[in-house]
DNA sequence: CGAGTATCCTGTCCGC
DNA sequence: TGCGGACAGGATACTC
């Protein structure tokens, strides 16, 4: 449930706490949470104690440290899952109920601490490939909408050529990447679209005001540090940031539309929730054929 | 192959 | 006070 506003919030602090860091010590105390890697605790362990952390790259909900001296050898790749947390803390600090992984350095500085109450996230080292370095599972991860390089215009083709509800594609990190449940209702709050919307009968302008919507919505999470509302979605120093009282209709059930005032209604929704306003998103009318 | 679903996990909250 | 159940939900293995 971090999902990218707050995977960037984490990355920002890692690249000023742990870049250029050499790693010496680290010990898994969970085995699900390097469930990824094929060797196990032993293959992470091995293959990076002694690397030199170079740089924090993200992409979507993914983030990673690339390994090397001069060039990206290999990454430590990390999702968050719904409750990871990546901390930078000081040595002597009690370990956390739920860490899993503690990465410690040859300066001997703070550690990083790998916490995760439910253990959806983890941690691999991975082989990087292609021109951008990506770690191997990222690889067929779309771009996010923050990326430079993101190609709006292909994005909105590319939803108009699936075959599902609109929702359903936003949540599908292969097309357009870092949305989640809520950024997923925000943003088609936003754009006055219905979750369940046919993506096939998505005009051009309205998968534009779509992407856009994302995109700002997105923005400014992380210019209030990111969303949390169950203290579970921290920054490296183990702090929340304040963009849930921002929401407009995620976790609004019947409170005002801040738009028009009608209550905001839920539905279930691949075992989760749908949250929307019934005024302003009207359900889509049934095509007959 | 695209679309949709079952599944993993732990803690909190609510009703009875 | 205890207990069962709902809920939080990202990614992937799986079926159709």
């Amino acid at each position: 449930m971090p999902e990218l506003p707050e995977v960037e919030v984490v990355r920002r602090g890692l690249a000023e706490h742990v870049t250029g860091r050499r790693v010496r010590g680290v010990e898994v105390s969970h085995p699900r949470s390097v469930r990824r890697q094929p060797g196990g605790a032993a293959e992470l362990v091995e293959r990076l104690d002694g690397q030199l952390l170079r740089a924090v790259r993200r992409r979507g909900k993914y983030l990673w440290l690339e390994l090397g001296d001069d060039a990206p050898e290999a990454a430590l790749l990390a999702h968050l899952g719904m409750s990871g947390q990546l901390l930078v803390q000081p040595a002597e600090r009690p370990d956390e109920k739920h860490l899993r992984i503690r990465l410690r350095f040859d300066d001997d500085g703070p550690e990083l601490r790998f916490v995760d109450q439910r253990t959806f996230g983890g941690l691999t080292v991975t082989d990087v490939t292609g021109p951008d370095a990506l770690p191997v599972p990222v690889a067929h991860i779309g771009r996010d909408p923050m990326d430079p390089a993101f190609d709006a215009e292909a994005a909105v083709g590319g939803l108009r050529r699936r075959r599902t509800g609109l929702k359903r594609a936003l949540l599908d990190q292969t097309l357009v990447s870092g949305i989640g449940n809520i950024y997923a209702d925000e943003s088609l709050w936003r754009a006055r679209l219905h979750y369940e919307r046919p993506t096939a009968t998505l005009t051009r302008p309205e998968g534009r005001r779509l992407l856009t919507a994302a995109r700002e919505v997105m923005d400014e999470a992380l210019a209030a540090g990111g969303t949390s509302f169950d203290a579970l979605y921290v920054d490296v120093h183990g702090d929340s940031g304040y963009f849930d009282r921002a929401l407009a209709v995620y976790g609004q059930q019947d409170r005002p539309c801040p738009r028009c005032g009608t209550p905001v209604r839920r539905a279930p929704f691949m075992n989760r929730s749908s949250y929307w306003c019934p005024t302003c998103q009207p359900r889509p009318r049934r095509r007959h054929p």
